[in-house]
RNA sequence: GCCCGGGUGGCGGAAUGGUAGACGCAGGGGACUUAAAAUCCCCUUUCCGCAAGGAAGUGUGGGUUCGAGUCCCGCCCCGGGCACCA
């Protein structure tokens, strides 16, 4: 188990982010402790299937894909040479007459085509099989590796990449070959991935390549590529790429990717393997030895065993105590409190005792959406019509930082509660959306780095408007931005410019036509940026409007600047709201219809044609907008700018109506 | 190493394959003012030129196209995820 020494509880794989606590920061421990699990792992297809039916940031599904990890492969078997028998004996062909302890050895492999390359096995030190493998001989040193490797913290371990291992002393043999391979162990096999042991390939493989040079194993090549034969010396690093099987037998010639295939189905119809999945996500630990949790509700009965607390009895509550602080025992604080600790069992009534575990915060945001819309419901978690009223939730915007944990809990446990029939949806968060990273004196923003900002502070000085609506105008929503003090004036002065066009308004004067234009481009504009999350592109429209209504100092007209006010009301609701209120109206601008635009006005009868020659830019000509090619290209040759390059019979002329004209000389 | 993003003026950043640099900051000049603040107007990619004008230009090298910041191929750099995962 993930352990933090100093929040002094265990932590779910997904709550370690480079070896460290992801609260806290502190470097985690390894122990051995009995804790409750969700079968996540299970849902693995499923959670990563999916992904490609889900409107999520690609950032976001993507670190989902790679924290699933899948990979496809082959679980093979090597059976196991009688250690009696065979100890000792130096690698010979054992095709016929193969004498076997019975025991197989399972690896996972993706490459099972390199299987004639297999040249030694290798289990992972804490291997169950470790023991009735090793001979008298090797016990020694063996014993004394295993016992360094369980010392060793899993980060220190996984991180440094020197090779190390020991023989076993015993062998096995390789199913396609039939020769008899030794059997190892080393450290650089994990036990929580694949069956915790591999087959080695040393030639084709970089690990085992340096784990075989080290230890003076042989090294077989079995793909050849581009130029290369089967005689081909290796060189001093393994082949990793692309190619075709060489000493390989009946399967020489064919390629990596076809071998795969057909190497898998000869070992199947041979009993040494099936093709399978591997996934790299673990079950979820939800223990945590907290006191601040809902209790996991499991008894423990020396008669019944472990027993789960009845629907009835729940929710089990935690009891008042004062010494609610974790310490080092592993043992959750719960533990210390008698009274709570004994209970009867809930099967046979016996004195049992409770589980003191609480389980993961994880576990209680991974539900919180089902539960809000039901709120007012104390007789269940939620309600079927309103839940199939509101949800699954329509549009989620979240940190990326949670990309592996809440998102991931709540669509596993979504799923689970789909399948138990509770919900009529399985994927919780139809669109999500990850905001990006403000950045602040050219790193994010860390109270570790010193570069956080308070946002009291801008608040007081530029007011909670201003803040919020820079927040949104510095940079692309989904990307973050830098977060520079001086930014924040321009967006000041836009909002100062808006009271003043609002408070010396023309209430009689009519709306100026160019100026409408410009209004109801904004409105189209502001209308298709905000659901695109382009606040930023939002406000600078907003702005330009701004310098148009107001260009010098001039006065709007009613008409002109009301549906601004509505346009700034997301971005800044206090001043929209009092502006609102300022123009006359006695109900909330939040009340008011946001405002529609006429698509008639924008457009103009006359439009400002680019005119191309030869694809650069020289300059442009004022034409109806529905001009026709020859009268666009007469305008352009009548303006003396352009006419000048337009020498001789133009060998190409291209019109993009509305836009640019190119000739081509 | 693998997988995602991204690289555009002094700066933050705009650009359905169609005027690169919108909008904002910073800077320069001007109007108003006794003055300052505020407000308003103009200029501000680089190079050549007094100017008119011209040339170059979106990390880099090629390519597709009448036309490429945008599409394709190779490379470099930055940010993030995964990583002795077989």
């Amino acid at each position: 188990m993930n352990w933090c020494p100093s929040c002094k509880t265990v932590l779910a794989n997904e709550q370690v982010e480079g070896g460290a606590c992801e609260r806290c920061g502190t470097m985690v421990e390894q122990r051995f402790l009995e804790q409750w699990f969700f079968n996540i792992s299970k849902y693995a297809p499923r959670l990563l299937e999916n992904l490609n039916t889900l409107d999520w940031s690609a950032t976001t599904k993507q670190a989902q894909r790679n924290w699933i990890g899948r990979s496809d492969g082959a679980r093979l078997r090597f059976p196991v040479l009688d250690p009696l028998a065979d100890a000792g004996s130096s690698a010979v062909s054992v095709t016929t007459e193969v004498r076997t302890g019975g025991t197989n050895i399972e690896v996972f492999t993706t490459r099972p085509d390199t299987i004639f390359g297999a040249t030694y096995l290798v289990l992972a030190p804490e291997h169950p099989l470790v023991d009735a493998l090793t001979t008298p001989m090797q016990d020694g040193v063996v014993r004394e590796y295993r016992a360094r490797a369980s010392k060793q913290d899993l980060v220190s371990r996984k991180t440094s990449k020197e090779k190390t291992g020991e023989f076993t002393g015993s062998y096995a043999v390789n199913p396609a070959t039939g020769e008899m391979i030794p059997i190892w162990i080393a450290d650089y096999v994990l036990m929580e991935y694949g069956t915790g042991a591999i087959m080695a390939v040393p030639g084709h493989d970089e690990r085992d390549f340096e784990f075989a040079t080290k230890f003076e194993l042989p090294i077989v090549r079995v793909v050849a590529g581009e130029g290369q034969t089967a005689k081909t010396p290796l060189g001093d690093e393994a082949y990793v790429g692309d190619g075709v099987l060489v000493n390989s037998e009946q399967f020489d010639g064919l390629s990596v990717d076809d071998a795969k295939v057909k190497v898998t189905a000869w070992l199947t119809s041979r009993h040494a393997g099936e093709a399978v999945t591997n996934y790299r996500l673990h079950d979820w630990c939800i223990s945590r030895q907290r006191y601040w949790g809902p209790p996991i509700p499991i008894v423990y009965c020396d008669s019944c065993g472990t027993v789960p607390v009845p629907e009835s009895q729940l929710p089990v509550l935690l009891p008042n105590i004062p010494d609610f602080k974790p310490d080092d025992s592993g043992v959750s604080p719960l533990a210390r409190h008698e009274e709570w600790y004994h209970t009867p069992c809930p099967r046979c009534g016996k004195q049992a005792r409770r589980e003191t575990d609480v389980s993961d915060t994880f576990l209680d945001s991974a539900w919180y959406f089902l539960r809000y819309p039901s709120v007012g419901r104390d007789d269940i978690a939620f309600d079927a019509a309103t839940t199939k009223k509101w949800l699954p939730v329509t549009t989620y915007i979240g940190g990326n930082e949670h990309a592996v944990l809440h998102l991931l809990y709540s669509r596993f446990i979504t799923m689970v509660l789909h399948d138990a029939g509770l919900l009529g949806f399985e994927e919780p968060f139809t669109k999500f959306r990850a905001h990006g990273l403000i950045i602040r004196e050219g790193a994010k923003m860390s109270k570790s780095k010193g570069n956080v900002v308070n946002p009291d502070e801008y608040i007081d000085k530029w007011g909670a408007d201003s803040f919020r609506t820079y927040l949104m105008f510095l940079g692309p929503f989904e990307e973050g931005g830098d977060f520079r003090d001086s930014g924040i004036s321009g967006v000041k002065r836009f909002l100062d410019r808006l009271w003043i066009a609002v408070r010396d308004r023309d209430e009689s004067a009519a709306p100026d036509a160019e100026v409408m234009r410009k209004l109801h481009a904004t409105i189209k504009k502001v209308g298709e940026d905000v659901p695109a999350l382009s606040y930023n592109t939002a406000i600078a429209a907003m702005m330009e409007y701004m310098n148009v209504l107001r260009k010098g100092e001039r006065t709007p007209a009613r008409g002109e600047v009301e549906p601004l006010v509505q346009l700034v009301a997301p971005f800044a609701p206090h001043i929209a709201e009092e502006l609102w209120t300022m123009l006359g109206h006695a109900t909330s601008v939040f009340d008011s219809r946001w405002p529609t635009f006429d698509a008639s006005l924008l457009a103009s009868d006359e439009i400002e044609l680019v005119v191309q020659v030869g694809g650069k830019t020289r300059g442009k000509v004022l034409v109806p907008k529905d001009v026709t090619q020859d009268a666009a290209l007469a305008a352009a040759k009548a303006d003396p700018a352009i006419g000048k390059f337009i020498i001789g019979e133009p060998k190409k002329v291209i019109l993009v109506p509305g836009r640019l004209l190119n000739v081509v000389v």
